[in-house]
DNA sequence: GTATCTATTTATCAAATGATAAAGAAATTT
DNA sequence: AAATTTCTTTATCATTTGATAAATAGATAC
């Protein structure tokens, strides 16, 4: 601020011009950043300085900052997504608490990157619809195939007449709420006196543990 | 707007002046809703119009919108917390099943209100410091005593050496981060498709389950 | 080396923000 | 009823916001 000639403030070097491409990367990986720090309402002109250009340039590259911000979703919530998730589930290879415990374990060091996290739940509290799309798509995609991995698992019939049997998937939301809200305390509130491995371990055992039981009681589910 | 003779906008009669606590309250109240439909960067003038009355008239009763937003802070975090739970908590007059469906009754009906829980998420992204005294106070004045409860009723003695033992408050941390994440579903990504009472009851028996195995194993924790 | 192209900056705008001062209007006091 | 008090509004300010137009400067082509 006070010494423009030492090496500046916090601005990378960005020396010069950029090939459009490499700088339109550039914008949107520093608005990742900053827009999980100072939500959707942080200025252009913040943003701009942290890149080290100044603000008018962002329309070169992006229409209005509302594009931006779209492009910033885009990039953090379906670019995040691995395939290999859902095709791991079902892979009955191995043992169903392995494949929970590995997935946990990719699924949280995707989710639980602060700025994911940040940026789901300013876009969760703007009411944007991709949030509830997402949630969807983590129903479907995933909490689905575990119960029915967890029903073979235990040897019950790939489905019963209900795909979506109430209280089934509620035992899948348990686990994955304790294991979410593990991130939520970590990333959201900084509270760092917690092991997510041991999270997910104790939160998988818990699962199949009630799972076996409801599973495996007289209620044909 | 356009019609300033058909009883106005959105905007409460708020008619004539009224007695300084009056408004004082009103403007208050008014506030809290607005802050968590809008965010606190919401504007001054939008929360005026909800309520009816100028913009500059906030000034009178608030130095500053810092000031008024540190009061919905306080309105919503700590009015709203109940002395009850603590002591219910600890009434062993009745089993402690019945003990934990009633304090997350209570509980989760003050905390899954709409408003109180997106000012929270809304505080807790700015990184304000009510957010994490809070969870510290959960832990210190509900979840921990929720294991000492749960050691006495499986017949452990009171505390181990230690007071605040790892794997112990894991447990409870699971059964609450379930819940939690129940409203979060419910209030932040308008999922309506979820019964609390069926996730409460679920929550509650997976935890006494999970902490009777625990405390009645060979481990002296 | 001059000319052309384009990435970037400077200058600037209109609208919106939090905030203040002075004027007005409803009570209350006398 | 006049005077005083106080709740509320009108007018206004300095900043900050997203956005545009014109000027500059670095790269490439000729």
């Amino acid at each position: 601020m006070t010494h423009p000639t030492l090496s500046a403030v916090s601005a990378k070097p960005s020396t010069k011009r950029r090939a459009p491409e490499v700088r339109k990367q550039e914008v949107l990986t520093e608005a990742i950043l900053y827009f999980a720090d100072e939500g959707f309402d942080g200025g252009t002109r913040g943003l701009a300085k942290r890149i080290g250009i100044t603000q008018p340039l962002f329309y070169r590259y992006f229409p209005s900052k509302e594009d931006l911000v779209n492009e910033v979703y885009r990039a953090v919530y379906l670019d995040r997504w691995q395939d290999s998730w859902e095709v791991n589930l079902r892979d009955d290879r191995q043992p169903l608490e392995a494949r929970l415990l590995q997935f946990y374990g990719s699924y949280t060091s995707v989710v639980f990157e602060r700025n994911w996290l940040r940026i789901y739940f300013f876009a969760g509290l703007k009411g944007l619809d991709i949030n509830a799309r997402y949630l969807q798509r983590v129903e479907t995609a995933l909490l689905i195939p575990i119960w029915a991995q967890s029903r073979a698992a235990f040897g019950k019939s790939p489905s019963g007449v209900n795909p979506t049997a109430h209280k089934a998937n509620d035992l899948v939301w348990q686990m994955h709420g304790a294991v979410f809200y593990h991130g939520i305390r970590q990333q959201i509130y900084g509270d760092t006196s917690v092991d997510i491995d041991a999270t997910i371990q104790l939160a998988v055992k818990t699962y199949l543990v009630a799972a076996k039981a409801a599973l495996l009681s007289d209620d044909p589910t």
